[in-house]
Order: C-alpha cells, then sequence, then structure tokens
DNA sequence: GGTTAAATGTGGGTCCTGTT
DNA sequence: AACAGGACCCACATTTAACC
C-alpha cells in the first residue's frame, strides 16, 4: 500500500516510554487536524467544549466528559465546532508499552489481540456507559500522573491504562474482529488514504485533479464526487486547507516572509493566498503571524 | 457501483492600486 | 519594500443527468 507518507513517523513520547499526551487549548474555536494515521493507540479525552473527530470518514461529536479511542492504523482528523471553545486531551502510545515478555492471560486475552487488531477498543465512551465514569476518572487521573511527573509516575500511567482495560473489558465492551474481509467502507477508506498521502507528499507542487484520479484509478469527475462524499470538501477545497494549515504553522514558528510561505506551501499567486487565509483564519496572514504561536490554540 | 458528456461554477493567474 | 486586496477573465473543477 501507497500510504508512507500520510502515515505519521513522530515518536510519541520516546523509544523508553511511547506514550505522550497533547493538551490543546483552542479558544478560538479554530483547532483544525488533518487526517492521518498511526500505529499508535490514541485516547481523546474533551475537558470542555465540542470537537468533531472523523474516524474512516465517518464524524463522530464528541462533547465535553467524553472520550473517544482511536484504534492503530484508523485514517482519523478532528476539526473544531463552529464558535465553540474547546480543552481537550489526546493520549498517544503505542500498545507495546503494555506489552510483557510472559505470554499470561493479560497478553493473550488482551494485549496481543489488541496489538494484532482482533480487538478493537470501542470507540465512544460517555457517561452513559456503565463503565464509562470509571474510565472518565482513570483518564483524568492518568492525565494529571503524567504532567505532575511524580517519582515513579511511568508506573502509574501504565497501571491506569491497564485499568481503562480492565473497565472495557469488565462490560465486555471491546470489539472482535473475527473477519478480515473488508467492508466497502474500508476500501474506501484505503483508497482515499492512498489519495491523502500523494496529496501530503505533493502540496507544496501544483497538483492536477487528473493525477489524484489517475492515484485512485478513477476518472476525474467521479473521483471528485468520490473525494467529497468521503471528505466533505472538494478536492482542491481540501488541498487548499491543508496548505494554509501548513502555512499558518511556518508563520507562528518561522521568520519567513509572507510572500516566502505562501510559495511554501504551494501557492504560486500571492493574492489568491492571501483570500484563502482569509477564508480560513479570518485575518491575514501577517495579522495571524503577529498574533504569535499562542493565540490560536496553545499545546501544553 | 462506475463512467461519460455537457453545463455550470470556481479556482487561480494577471495586473493594478492602496496601505503600512 | 512588503503586504493587502479588487477586478477581470479563462482554464479547470465540479455537478448533473443519463447511461451501462
Amino acid at each position: 500500500m501507497k500510504t508512507n507518507t500520510l502515515k505519521e513517523k513522530t515518536v510519541h513520547g520516546n523509544a523508553m516510554f511511547p506514550l505522550k499526551i497533547y493538551s490543546i487549548i483552542d479558544s478560538e474555536s479554530t483547532y483544525s487536524l488533518s487526517y492521518h494515521w498511526h500505529d499508535e493507540v490514541e485516547i481523546i479525552y474533551v475537558e470542555e467544549g465540542e470537537i468533531i473527530f472523523n474516524i474512516d470518514m465517518k464524524p463522530i461529536k464528541v462533547n465535553a466528559n467524553e472520550c473517544l479511542f482511536i484504534n492503530s492504523h484508523k485514517l482519523h482528523s478532528a476539526y473544531a465546532i463552529n464558535s465553540i471553545e474547546s480543552i481537550h486531551h489526546a493520549i498517544v502510545f503505542d500498545m507495546n508499552i503494555l506489552s510483557s515478555s510472559i505470554y499470561d492471560y493479560c497478553q493473550s486475552k488482551y494485549i496481543d489481540p489488541l496489538l494484532n487488531s482482533t480487538l478493537s477498543f470501542p470507540m465512544l465512551i460517555d457517561k452513559t456507559c456503565l463503565c464509562g465514569n470509571n474510565i472518565l476518572t482513570e483518564i483524568r487521573g492518568l492525565i494529571d500522573i503524567y504532567y505532575g511527573k511524580h517519582q515513579g509516575w511511568e508506573l502509574s500511567v501504565k497501571a491506569s491504562l491497564l485499568k481503562i482495560i480492565s473497565f472495557i473489558a469488565d462490560q465486555d465492551k471491546f470489539i472482535k474482529n473475527t473477519s478480515i474481509n473488508l467492508t466497502s467502507n474500508d476500501y474506501k477508506v484505503e483508497r482515499i488514504k492512498i489519495i491523502l498521502d500523494y496529496i501530503y507528499k505533493n502540496y507544496k507542487n501544483k497538483i492536477y485533479i487528473d493525477e489524484l484520479a489517475k492515484e485512485a484509478n478513477m476518472n476525474s469527475q467521479y473521483f471528485c464526487r468520490f473525494f467529497k462524499s468521503l471528505t466533505g470538501k472538494s478536492p482542491i477545497s481540501y488541498i487548499n486547507h491543508y496548505r494554509i494549515e501548513k502555512a499558518a504553522k511556518l508563520l507562528q514558528t518561522q521568520n519567513y516572509k509572507v510572500m516566502e510561505i505562501c510559495f511554501i506551501v504551494g501557492f504560486d499567486n500571492f493574492s489568491y493566498f492571501i483570500k484563502k487565509f482569509k477564508e480560513y483564519k479570518n485575518c491575514t496572514p501577517s495579522e495571524y503571524k503577529k498574533m504569535g504561536p499562542s493565540q490560536n490554540y496553545k499545546v501544553k
């Protein structure tokens, strides 16, 4: 499968402890995360507000005090809902962190099946789930432990993850994947992964719809319809949005001129770049640059 | 579900002026 | 000088409807 760049290569945490928490305070309701996937499992906990997550092209609204499990290899993205501020935490970890060299019941019944995808985490957990409150309390505790970094915090984090797994097991909420046959949606997701991978690899250059359609083995007209039906955006507006997100990051982290950034992210028309930037960010690039790195959303 | 042609809409290139 | 943005226009993207 040609999805090597779409697949995130970041090591979350470090090799000795592959777990990292990203806490995002989105006070401007501008949060947006492009489609990507990784080997790690991700637990999203929304502390305040609401956020829309797309998992395998299906939108899921996660409200305050709910959590979402994103299983490994799942294509996902996220975005803020208009005018709703939010705070959320993303716990990203390698399932191997819980592996043990002893092939005990924990390993054979839960960890191994989660690693080889014959078992999956349930997606959304809210207060109505019988185990919901326990899981949410454990997640809040895990986040506090992570940031507290007291002696032995790594052990406490692992213990919390195991407890979360035990709560899910207790209510029989794990999803058993007995068949490896791809559903129609899985097939579409695999095709869209190839296209998004192509976009992420080539966004700095001119991208034609015909090229993308060729990658997907479709004609261009059908491709546009296919792409929009899954992502909710036309290919060009998806590419533009992706380029603007890249430009926004460069504006706040690098000292390039606005015009240089315009060309770096693949626009070859400065005027059009400003027009699109305003459309997505509600301000001009230079205004955005002046705001500094922490005005739109903060990553703890 | 997938393809095609035609119609329609939009992206984006060029040029320009105004503002900081 | 660098940046912002309006007007115009055409190529290309997207939608629609009909078809396999």
